[in-house]
DNA sequence: AGCTAATCGAGACGGTACGTCACGTCTTTAG
DNA sequence: CTAAAGACGTGACGTACCGTCTCGATTAGCT
């Protein structure tokens, strides 16, 4: 996919050296915050040249980009095997128990964990705050990673609607932001605690309106 | 106020400077992008030392966010000059019509145009990316430019509290990120378009739920 | 003297401050080095802006050479206090015992003592390399501190020659050269140790030649 | 050879940015003065980064004492084959025509020549000047060039004293100072005129001595 | 199984920006 | 009017990384 004017052979590409090039950009990215993260840093840490990094990657972002894709693949790989889901698929669904508020909240509850897991949060902090600024990188992170998880929120509205528990002009993909994005925001810009009760009540609020009933 | 390690005199210090540091960042940001800001660039387009810059803030970022926060101040100031509004206090309220939909709406609509103008748009799309990663940092700039505007939505609920058109259980700091919210995220992480068919509609369906009634 | 543009009036120039400055500029030089030691150190030190430096002086050189000559000044009428001389003249004479010999030998051995003494040591190397370098500076440190002293070679010289210890066609200027210069540049540049027996022989290779006699 | 902390690989060193930082030194020194010769202005005339410069070479000063070297080198080559000597030996020998005295004034009329050429005088004024105050490089800069030509003067004397024209007792190392220290003296510090006519008098005096014979 | 061409680790290179230091000028307040 | 204080525009310092480049030494795919 990426590769510069004078196309490098795929097909030799070292494989560990890839895997130490993610390592060490994840580990770095952990250890001393993006910024400080350095190409540089990242080749001599993996023990690797760093044309071998410039010959695969246009730009840091792109590197810690990949080397999160690769770590969630795993993650997903490993929850899957766990419950004996089909690997290669990021994810699989949101339950659907018929109680459109419980199946909800133990997703957002769910997220609420992965948000404050530190493996994840430097890296992915990094990458949402670059893709703030740099649109093109910003769209791959969200198609990559964030749109397939907000498909699932579209998918279980949707059975929602089938069951009567939504109504049937609302449109499912803008529904989910109501609970969703303010999870987000809390967390992308440290706007508000979060936490079990907050998402409940993201939740609640959503489902039933603000306006008395 | 930001006094460093040796405190110089603020007394002394060169408002003309100032201004042009103010002016210099906003627009290099605006021109070529945050990352490719530098303060030597800054120093250099303003006709200014770039010890005065190290003199007075300690980072870009803080260059940046209180050059923003001037520049809010000003257009702010004018606005209420136009409409013979007290000066100092940045905005006064949302509108009440009793239409508490409406009224929202209106306030949101405003809202897109504002994060369309292309003036505002490099310098808080840079300080909130930097805010994402830099928490001291976001933190400040949530203080000092969101939440003073989320407050007139807290208000505004509260008092259509009263009028009986939100249930009185209701936090509204919570309620107002449930339209808020999702059209922040659409802006800061291009994860979807932005109108005002949109943030109509999350009015609408913040304020009725999404389950039917 | 030294007077910039606007002309100071040195009628109420301050003593306190003249006197702090040549002792800042003395300790400094011998703590840190000429080269690492700056006007704006020089002031602190003294306690004196750094104004006060610039309205008086045009350079560091001439600081120090003034705090040098100063010093030599200080120096040369304790001495003549101890020996009953007279104060303001500097320097007296070369011992005239009769033997001339013994007589210059005397006076090289005191010089190397002078110029082992660290409190000497520093400053004067420091001027004599920015005269090395500098030639008007170098030629007010020769005028003010070298060609007084060699004055008191030539007319020791000179005496010899009534006396008929020297050849009457001798220069007496360029025959002091043939002892003084040699243990200068090996100060100067380290080109070789420096001792009493040393110059006792530089004594004897230029009075008596050498070749056979 | 010479190698800092984290010793670069010298076999990789490029020959054409050493060469560059050579001329570019010498010649900013022979234009602006040492003082006002930068490392910056060096790296840029070169065409070279500033690294460059300082991943060979510790300060200005040993970039410009290995570019006088390189220099004196070249010259002396030059001279080499102009008169078919071997390559490689700075210099060989003075002339031994039997008559002393002819022999040492031709030497020290060519060194002042050398000495007027302004090619050889801004540099080598620099590194004087560093050398009174920076004794490290000042051994360095009289172990390489200066000791190397005194060293021709020691062969000469000692030849006469095998010949019987100077005192068998006498120590040459010292017995060269007695002319050539006061040559170096006035052109160090401007204490006098250079000549012809002065050289030869120092030969006359250091030889047969001031006393009467 | 050996050849050969690409990738690899390494790091020197020309650059740009960093954050610091000192320069010499200028302005302010106190005596 | 001088002095202490120190902010200012300027410019060099020495360092850190950038992205490009060149150098043997593997190393993998083709003959």
């Amino acid at each position: 996919m990426a590769q510069n004017q004078t196309a490098p052979d795929a097909t030799r590409r070292s494989e560990r050296s890839r895997r130490a090039i993610y390592d060490a950009a994840l580990a770095l990215v952990a250890e001393v915050g993006y910024p400080k993260t350095t190409i540089e840093g990242i080749a001599s840490r993996a023990g690797v040249g760093k044309q071998t990094i410039y010959r695969w990657w246009p730009s840091k972002a792109d590197v810690l980009l990949e080397a999160f894709l690769d770590l969630s693949d795993q993650a997903a790989e490993e929850a899957a095997r766990g419950q004996g889901g089909t690997a290669g698929q990021r994810q699989y669904a949101i339950p659907d128990t018929g109680d459109l508020a419980a199946d909800l909240k133990l997703v957002l509850r769910a997220t609420v964990d992965e948000l404050r897991d530190p493996a994840f949060e430097a890296p992915s902090r990094a990458l949402a705050a670059e893709g703030v600024v740099n649109e093109e990188l910003g769209r791959r992170f969200v198609a990559r990673l964030l749109e397939p998880q907000l498909r699932l929120y579209v998918d279980r509205l949707r059975s929602a609607q089938e069951a009567g528990d939504v109504r049937p002009d609302i449109d499912p993909r803008i529904a989910l932001e109501l609970f969703v994005s303010p999870l987000a925001q809390r967390w992308l810009q440290h706007t508000g605690p979060i936490g079990y009760d907050y998402t409940d009540t993201l939740v609640e609020y959503a489902l039933y309106g603000l306006a008395p009933r």
